[in-house]
DNA sequence: GTCTATACGCCGATAGAC
DNA sequence: GTCTATCGGCGTATAGAC
């Protein structure tokens, strides 16, 4: 995990704390304008350790991909397991982003303003992972149940991913003043009048 | 405009093919890693022509930027003049973007995937440039005159162009096999649901 | 495992001929 | 206005001591 270090008592493992530091500096000034020397200062380890633990730069960026896709997909299967219906499980979603925004924003950041492609080539699009297929499904099934109105999955998706992501956006350039708790109600309104059949 | 270039006869102007091959290379693999070299090679011209139009490379991005800014606030501003109501407006918006995904998918990618405040540090965030104050102004008079329901526009904004702007990138990315106007319907239908009164 | 010192390539930018 | 040649600096990655 990249949002808590694991160790308790005082030593940090250098390899969280190498975490850590690159996903603060590529969320905030990108990947290609971090360096392995900001990296080295803001994690306060040598150069050396840094590539005792990762084999270069893009395997920083490739753990923390890996780490945060990890976390994003066990919260949406917790949720999915709590709650039944499409309507309890999308909110619930739309909760964990809020949260995630105020709480962790540097993990927001790079779920939803990273362009990955341009430093992971390999990797598939965000939209082609785990946690994406299963909004999908959820989607899927809400319309197959009767509870989501007979609508295109994919349209769907893109209306509620497309709206919390943008409340979320716009939270971290500074353009909401207030915390995106205030905004819960009236978000989760427009998306569900959005999906709701009837 | 970088869409087209301004000369019809054979020879065309060095400063267009260079906005041109930037923006096609800042799309595609980013601002970081496309090198002078790399313009220089896609346009055609040598480092110094380079030199001679732009003071340096940021400058180029800065030039992308205004122009794409003043031709997307050109297009809403038609789009004001010749639709009445909120609904018509918005509707025109969305056929906007998604013609323009289809047939000028750089210019899109430049507005929605490029994250300009790597290079760009002293431009505002996108959401606060005229075209977007214009689409809470919409929203806004929408609202005043009934034809939207009582929401924050900002939510309201959020949704409209959330869900649009996902849309296109989904379909930038690759995962939508079809062209967008096929669910130009769907998208609509998504959208002013979520805004309508009643 | 952690450190310092350094090699080496690439890239942005300039100089100066034509 | 357009070109080629080149400089200086930065940044990744390695070597090798401890």
């Amino acid at each position: 995990m990249v949002t808590n270090s694991p160790q308790v008592n005082g030593k940090k493992e250098p390899k969280e704390e190498i975490l850590k530091a690159a996903l603060e500096l590529f969320t905030e000034k990108g990947y290609c304008n971090t360096s392995i020397a900001d990296i080295r200062q803001e994690a306060n380890v040598s150069t050396g350790t840094i590539y005792h633990y990762f084999k270069n730069k893009e395997a920083i960026a490739d753990a923390l991909f890996e780490d945060i896709l990890q976390s994003l997909n066990d919260s949406i299967k917790e949720i999915k397991r709590k709650n039944k219906n499409a309507f309890e499980q999308l909110r619930a979603i739309v909760e964990l982003f809020f949260t995630l925004t105020e709480d962790a924003p540097d993990v927001i950041r790079f779920i939803i303003t990273i362009r990955h492609q341009e430093f992971l080539p390999s990797r598939p699009p965000l939209s082609l992972t785990q946690p994406f297929q299963s909004l999908t499904q959820i989607m899927q099934e809400g319309v197959n149940k009767g509870e989501i109105r007979q609508i295109d999955p994919v349209v769907a998706s893109a209306c509620f991913y497309g709206t919390m992501t943008r409340m979320c956006q716009l939270r971290l350039e500074g353009v909401l003043q207030k915390q995106l708790d205030w905004y819960l109600l009236d978000t989760w309104t427009v998306i569900w009048r959005a999906l709701a059949p009837g």
